[in-house]
DNA sequence: GCGACAG
DNA sequence: ATCTTGTCGC
């Protein structure tokens, strides 16, 4: 398989953001949900043209996850992606959409990590701390952290750690025989939580319905931008 | 010095 | 993330 080579960054924006990272993080609280939400909301971002960021927001009702609310909002991209630093790429625009959405989701589960990152500070935990709502986050990739291979059938978990045998997160076979999800607290949720709110979002396909539709939306509202 | 590297 | 055809397997 092929891996993706990163243009170096420049030193200065990294220790720079690093720092706002490391500030945020004080910010950081992980907890169970005050109650059972009644809406849960699924978000996510692409790219029309190498510049422009196109970000959605979806609203369900939960555990039904009828869909009550599609929003989305384009604007110029600020940085390039840089590993272990997307949330400064995609957050704000995502802040953008969030302040038109009609109706306040009670958690969001976003498309990356939560504190499976090498500062605890994922995009999950970050988008939650800078908006002050529970977050969790469901990634399709490893960021960082130890795993072993879940087993092939759909609800296997095993634990993903740091370096110090610390749990940062869990690895979730979705769905039979593909590849498993991470699955990580971001902010005024905990692991147990992340886990069970994403497994009450599948429905036979491999990405849990908020994040899999907002993925479908990302894709509807790119074509009528154009 | 050699890998690893969300979206 | 994005660019892209056909193809193998359940």
């Amino acid at each position: 398989m092929y891996r993706p080579y990163h243009p170096p960054a420049d030193p200065l924006v990294v220790r720079d953001l690093t720092q706002q990272q490391n500030d945020l993080r004080q910010r950081v609280q992980l907890m169970p949900l005050p109650a059972a939400p009644r809406l849960i909301a699924g978000c996510d971002s692409s790219f029309p043209t190498p510049d422009t960021i196109l970000s959605v927001f979806v609203v369900l009702t939960f555990p039904e996850l009828q869909l009550v609310e599609k929003i989305y909002h384009h604007d110029a991209v600020t940085l390039p992606y840089v590993p272990g630093f997307l949330a400064f790429r995609e957050a704000p625009n995502l802040l953008r959409v969030y302040k038109k959405l009609q109706h306040k989701p009670d958690v969001i589960m976003v498309d990356g990590h939560g504190i499976a990152h090498p500062r605890r500070m994922g995009i999950a935990t970050q988008l939650g701390v800078l908006l002050d709502v529970p977050t969790f986050g469901v990634a399709k990739q490893k960021l960082t952290g130890n795993y072993e291979e879940p087993a092939l059938e759909k609800g296997s978990i095993k634990p993903l750690t740091d370096k110090n045998g610390e749990l940062i997160g869990e690895v979730l076979r979705s769905k039979d025989k593909i590849k498993p999800l991470f699955v990580s607290p971001g902010h005024r949720c905990d692991q147990a939580t992340a886990m069970q709110l994403t497994l009450a979002c599948l429905r036979g396909y491999k990405l849990p319905e908020p994040t899999r539709l907002a993925d479908y939306w990302a894709e509807q509202f790119k074509k009528e931008i154009r």
